[in-house]
DNA sequence: TTGAAAGCGCTAACAG
DNA sequence: CTGTTAGCGCTTTCAA
């Protein structure tokens, strides 16, 4: 069922039935009901890849995660997904399993839709993903990359505008403050238990802050990688190496921090079956706030995330950027650090 | 950069460059070198809206879910999302909070851009979305529903088959055997706890099999419906319900089943506050088989779901049918209960 | 208020 | 092996 065939039904001609779709107030009246009865008897769809052909829009989002099980990126996909239906936009979405030659990949392929707007994750892409990024953008397509808020240093008292519109926040602030959190509880001695997951080069600079924030407090850090697999399991399987690192010479670890919540959960779950007590023993301090992290006994600290919101303002950004085209923006959301019982202060002396 | 750009550095017309990029062996070898470094050099990419109406293909396809955020539909949609980037198709997804209308509103929005195959879940559709999906699959797009596969009673010694092929597992058999289970354990006087979203009509029909199943056993059966809002305090706040229900002239609970595992973890943990001994005093059973449940003290009973698998076998089935058009099918995917420590059989005597 | 002509970027079918 | 012609279904621009 064509423009055509309802046309014909209603004794017009196709642009006359187009007008009707797109601006029923400019059709004759008499003319607009005998479309309206054609319609609703063919039941007619318009074609949208047609349409978009002809009048170069497309209505169209492309939006590439790492992975929609996730449930970090699963409601920043919730949160677009309906912000965009809410304009009347549809959602085209693919994985990228961390990997960015897939995700230069998958965006070749997205890009053949010619997408009225790309969400990336991320600022780090292959040459050529940044390059068919560029050129996007040039094109008029607005770019926005999310969860990953990368202020540059500033040069001449302001920082330099990114290339991409970025909503999220920053990692390395977000690293900084779960170490002054548990320097602050009094702990000398930290951890940073890295993602399993290696490309997750977010998690690992948030280590890499926690570290420099610590040492430059004077304290020693030492940071373990999750061995691969089940998260929770990974979790459980680190805490053994927590407690029994620097055994001999150099004190014990007294706080660690983790890339994530399900290893965080896995090391409380380990600690509580051995009887390891938390946080006397060993504070410990995750990262998304998952729901059960504040359920569990006892409650683990941990930080909150935007989760939906930077897909929701991702939406926000993309559309006011279709309709007046500015520069790219760097759109920084909060987040905030829950202390709960897995890291009270316990005003512990440092070693 | 259109096709007849390249062309034109290539020295040919767009024909042959359309050949050269759909089969390469089919043009000469020195004009193939010519047109390969023109690409290199414009960083062409394919219109596809184009591609698909002039070949009358589409290479999206495009899925209905309840909700991205939800574990359960996040797991399927990355199965998808994987298994056709796999097979070269574009995954064009929709959310439709479990509302009839705007799955109406969204497939018609999706059917816009004439996918090659639907991905709809459950059985369930408003009237004039199962005429869509009718005429989508008449006209030759194939149609897959998810996450319900309900066989009709048998006419003639085979059951009739469904209008669209359908990949999940039978709820109704999951609710007996989730009574079956707790049956076999002891247990003659059980709770069902439904989901707070109304709208899930499956975990509904899970607790209706259960009930009918206990009934007949000759144990009562009791159904709760939890609060709306954060599904695990939600699980909390049923607790207490659940211990003092019937405690007048009709014998307590011993056993609760629910509709997911969020809830029943929300109970487990209220349950291990307030010192209830489970599976002593209660026994818990969930459902879904979250990676936590196993994790937590005492571990929790559950149903495992092919939640991934539900993806992959829809993305194979409409895959197979896009090439080879047959009969709706329906593929059963395997569950199992997994029984542990919440639900340990302890002989109860019946009341 | 409606229509005719042209074309979006690509591909099918045929011809050369 | 390559090109010509004629669309796919719709919208734009102009004219009536």
């Amino acid at each position: 069922v064509t423009l055509r065939d309802i046309a014909a039904e209603a004794g017009v001609t196709a642009i006359t039935v187009s007008r009707y779709l797109r601006e029923p107030a400019r059709v004759a009246p008499a003319t607009a009901e005998r479309i309206r009865e054609a319609l609703q008897r063919t039941g007619y769809v318009p074609n949208k890849a047609a349409g978009g052909l002809a009048s170069g829009s497309g209505q169209l989002v492309a939006a590439l995660l790492p992975n929609l099980a996730n449930s970090i990126f699963a409601e920043t996909a919730q949160g677009l997904s309906a912000a965009l239906q809410a304009a009347g936009l549809e959602l085209l979405i693919a994985s990228t399993d961390y990997s960015l030659e897939r995700e230069e990949e998958q965006l070749r392929a997205l890009l053949g839709w010619r997408p009225a707007a790309v969400v990336v994750t991320g600022r780090r892409h292959s040459a050529a993903a940044a390059a068919l990024l560029d050129a996007a953008q040039a094109g008029g397509t607005p770019v926005v990359e999310i969860w990953d808020c990368h202020p540059e240093p500033a040069h001449l008292g302001r920082p330099p505008a990114p290339r991409f519109t970025q909503v999220g926040f920053d990692h390395d602030e977000v690293g900084r403050a779960m170490a002054e959190h548990l320097l602050a509880a009094g702990h000398r001695r930290l951890a940073y238990v890295d993602s399993g997951v290696a490309a997750d080069y977010r998690a690992h600079e948030r280590g890499l802050a926690f570290a420099a924030a610590a040492r430059a407090a004077g304290a020693r850090v030492q940071t373990l990688v999750a061995p691969p697999g089940d998260p929770i399991e990974a979790g459980r399987a680190v805490l053994p190496a927590l407690l029994t690192s620097g055994s001999r010479r150099q004190a014990r670890v007294t706080a660690a921090a983790f890339a994530n919540d399900h290893l965080a959960c896995g090391a409380l779950l380990e600690a509580h079956r051995r009887t390891v007590a938390v946080p006397e023993r060993l504070a410990l301090l995750g990262f998304g706030d998952f729901p059960l992290a504040r359920q569990l006994e006892p409650s683990l600290s941990s930080v909150a995330l935007p989760r939906v919101e930077i897909g929701t303002h991702a939406a926000q950004a993309l559309l006011a950027a279709r309709q007046a085209p500015g520069p790219a923006r760097r759109i920084m959301l909060g987040w905030s650090l829950c202390a709960r019982a897995s890291t009270a202060g316990s005003g512990l002396p440092s070693a």
